[in-house]
DNA sequence: CATGTGAGTGACTATACACTCACCATCTGT
DNA sequence: ACAGATGGTGAGTGTATAGTCACTCACATG
């Protein structure tokens, strides 16, 4: 039962993750309704407070498996870097990130997540989440403390302009901060 | 009646916007009620109403503010550098910008914003603030584009830091993100 | 005194939402 | 054939919340 197989309740609760991944990205934590996600998966509200104890508790679940792709991502761009050294592997762990936010869900839910941080359990899968990308980043690079805590703020820095929406018709001040980011 | 004496009206108007930075600054734009600043206020609910026609427009009222004083505090940072060179510049306007976000409520209510910027009035206001705040920085110091983005994007890294809870009791691996931040 | 005006409120409405519960349906092993 | 586990739902409940409305009170002015 914990090998291979799974049961087709573990099968659904996979379902409903990615709906509200794409739910929770597209109105927060608190402007996504447990009805909207259900809908979006095509089962009843009911069902999913049997799959996820919690509306609190299936998004941290949503979140950690965000995290999970954001890691695996940043794990392909560093195994397909056409070089070695600190600064390629972390411009090719980079390049992986913005190729996977491309549709901007996994970015927007990490906005959004931020902004929830103040409940606990939201917060603490914040901290593990960035904790697991910076040491990944570190470890898989070599590069030193700076251009680790670079690559994260310009991390940041990308998911402003997606906020902002600075990447889709950009006004033309906006080149001074969006020169150089690699977005969707 | 525009020069120097405010109605009694336009004093309220300023003191709920008080109020409206620390509670949307507590609980972003979704999770902070009217009636909720209202009382903080001091006042009924019902008058805040009459003093902003809609939460939206108190809350775009409230992080107009907010990028008022931000400014405000870049101005003086820069008025203060000891020293004209570029770098210097950015460095005394980071300096302010720390000193001035010691509270938090001025920085998460950005988050906030962020995180509401798909609201049309709310994500207009904060491409208005970015930019000004870009501008601002780029032409008080005269610093290259790269070194505008660069100041841009750390501060975006404080404000990630400030949100995971990293510059209080920061466990080990932090220090490879916060080094060298000026946080509160 | 009469009358008008701006400040301020209590009580209400309509709705939306997280969460629950009693219940049905379908499969599976014996 | 049947007992029980597992998948799934319709119909609620209680509560919170944005926004409204009719109203009161203080005060200024003619």
């Amino acid at each position: 039962m914990n090998t291979t197989k799974l049961s087709t309740a573990d099968v659904r609760r996979e379902a409903v993750v990615a709906s509200a991944v794409t739910m929770f990205a597209g109105s927060g934590y608190l402007g996504t309704s447990v009805a909207a996600i259900a809908e979006h998966a095509g089962i009843s509200q009911a069902y999913v407070f049997k799959l996820f104890p919690s509306k609190e508790l299936l998004f941290v679940t949503t979140l950690e498996h965000c995290f999970d792709l954001v890691l695996a991502a940043l794990e392909r761009g560093a195994a397909a870097s056409p070089d070695q050294s600190p600064d390629a592997m972390l411009y090719a762990m980079g390049g992986a990130y913005a190729e996977l936010i491309g549709d901007r869900s996994l970015l927007m839910l990490q906005v959004h997540a931020q902004s929830a941080a103040s409940v606990p359990e939201i917060g603490a899968a914040l901290r593990k989440g960035l904790r697991a990308t910076t040491l990944l980043a570190k470890s898989r690079s070599n590069a030193c403390d700076e251009a680790v805590q670079r690559f994260i703020a310009y991390g940041q820095l990308c998911h402003l302009i997606v906020v902002t929406g600075l990447d889709h018709n950009p006004p033309d001040w906006a080149s001074l901060i969006t020169a150089g980011i690699r977005h969707p």
